[in-house]
DNA sequence: CCTTGACTTGAAGCGCGGTTGAAGTCGCAG
DNA sequence: CTGCGACTTCAACCGCGCTTCAAGTCAAGG
């Protein structure tokens, strides 16, 4: 069964990454290198999975932080399995964020509002509905920005 | 019509952020102070609507260069409308990732894997399909992180 | 063996998105 | 009128996620 062990320049090539980018996951513990070669680094291909992962969990808005404690989980650790429905609920709450600025996107991108971005429909899809006549909620106690 | 002002502490408390934040988003030009009195600035109500949209638009990952841009737009910029739509389509992307990796975190929740992030199940639902002996794929010019 | 050049390390630097601090201004209650 | 404290500005600083640089190592080709 051939490994066939990669080097730090073919993995950069296939995943998408500088180099210093893996180096620098590796020393926060997102990835390991299999072995070295001299002072060379060598991977195994299953690196450039985790890779993907973790790019799509960047992309996500997770933290380096965050993904290693997911990388590191052991399966006894119940204290991760509930971060990681936590984490799952807040990106249910994104993903319905993300969708209405598209759909707010598609529309701006077709109405004659002077600033575009003012455009009731925009505002409206973007999760705004405001008040008739005037602010007639006393207090908005507000989504408090999610501390990614 | 009464346009009940609001101070900069109304605002902050209401939008949920920091006022030295609303400072700086009025200086890079996504928000504006309706006026001053003395030195203090005053905000239309309006003024929260923006920073939902503001606020929805950071977390879906836009840069505050780019969603100046946006709020700066005049119905008669074609360019901009380009890149409306093409935001829309990186939306659209991004949704499909968080949609995976939702599903892959909820599965992982009640995996049994060693490094959970290495369960089959959950590198397939992010996106990995482990070629079944060795890596037969030749090059694989992959996602180029885009670049947000 | 000798060169070459891709790798190694650690530290410093960068851009972003704000926050913090010092020093000053001023609206408003008393 | 006086004083308090919430506001103001500007510059410096911070944490994150890398990138860049200088200096060194070493595998492999000639």
């Amino acid at each position: 069964m051939d490994a066939p062990l990669l080097d730090i320049a073919e993995v950069a090539r296939r995943s998408g990454l500088a180099p210093s980018a893996l180096r620098y996951y590796e020393k926060r513990g997102l990835i390991t290198a299999d072995g070295r070669n001299g002072l060379r680094r060598t991977y195994r291909p299953g690196v450039l999975e985790r890779l993907t992962m973790i790019t799509c969990a960047r992309s996500a808005g997770l933290s380096i932080a965050e993904i290693h404690r997911f990388v590191v989980a052991r399966p006894s650790d119940a204290d991760l399995r509930a971060r990681m429905t936590a984490r799952a609920d807040d990106l249910d709450e994104q993903i319905g964020r993300l969708t209405r600025l598209r759909d707010s996107l598609r529309h701006a991108s077709v109405c004659a509002h002077e600033p575009i971005v003012d455009c009731p429909d925009f505002r409206r899809a973007v999760g705004n509905v405001p008040r008739e006549h005037g602010t007639a909620d006393a207090d908005t106690p507000p989504a408090p920005a999610p501390p990614v």
